[in-house]
DNA sequence: GCGACAG
DNA sequence: ATCTTGTCGC
């Protein structure tokens, strides 16, 4: 699949943040998401100085319509905020592989609520020129009220007087998930999709079979591979 | 200085 | 994310 190639990778975290700062000005939420057929799902795993990117293709009914991935060494640390260049390189590659056009792709990470605004899931928003969505299973910034027990009941999360996405009770008796637009897609949007994936667990279908994948590949991998 | 801190 | 088994609760 197709990617534009908005900047290098090969940077320091100082300059990760420049590059943020400047491509926060291209992100675009004023889209319609319409017809909503395909969808991808982002996941990586690690072992030793490699990581591992899947990308699982779900139709409406949750039935997966295919699955590629990329193993590459890792070149950037682990930095909350700046998870894109960690993952983003390995993510791409595989992306490249795609040969399935897909409507919307979700990320295990945050989109818009990040500090800059630029979560791998608006990062890779802009490279890959499609609606994304990051659904994020810990915060990174901003506040939010308690979330009632009750399913699918959520509120909303603030930063410096913005609304950045949405804490979602996506299943009974478990902790709420975060939810923000990435690019090409509204906070409303994103909830709305994101509750067309859920599929009794707490993740929606595209990343938690994506997770399933990268574990499950990783372990053929080491058995196979020579390190 | 202290607390927060995606994966 | 990863190192790792059992265990408490729904």
């Amino acid at each position: 699949m197709f990617f534009r190639n908005l900047h290098s990778w090969n940077v320091s975290p100082k300059e990760a943040i420049d590059i943020q700062n400047r491509l926060k000005e291209l992100l675009n939420f004023n889209t319609n998401v319409h017809n909503v057929s395909l969808v991808a799902g982002v996941d990586l795993s690690f072992f030793g100085e490699y990581g591992l990117a899947v990308i699982v293709v779900l139709d409406r009914n949750f039935d997966i319509k295919d699955v590629v991935y990329h193993v590459q060494k890792i070149e950037f640390p682990y930095v909350p905020g700046l998870l894109a260049f960690r993952e983003g390189p390995v993510f791409l590659k595989a992306w490249e592989k795609l040969q399935t056009e897909v409507d919307v792709v979700f990320f295990d990470g945050h989109g818009i609520a990040h500090p800059r605004f630029m979560g791998i899931a608006s990062h890779m928003g802009l490279f890959i020129e499609k609606p994304t969505i990051g659904v994020a299973k810990r915060k990174l910034v901003g506040n939010y009220e308690n979330v009632p027990e009750e399913v699918y009941s959520y509120s909303y999360i603030k930063y410096n007087d913005k609304t950045i996405g949405i804490a979602f009770r996506s299943k009974k008796k478990t902790k709420p998930i975060f939810i923000s637009p990435g690019n090409l897609i509204d906070l409303q949007s994103s909830l709305h999709i994101t509750k067309l994936f859920l599929n009794g667990y707490k993740l929606p279908e595209p990343t938690r079979l994506a997770h399933i994948y990268t574990q499950k590949l990783k372990k053929e991998f080491i058995g196979k591979e020579p390190q």
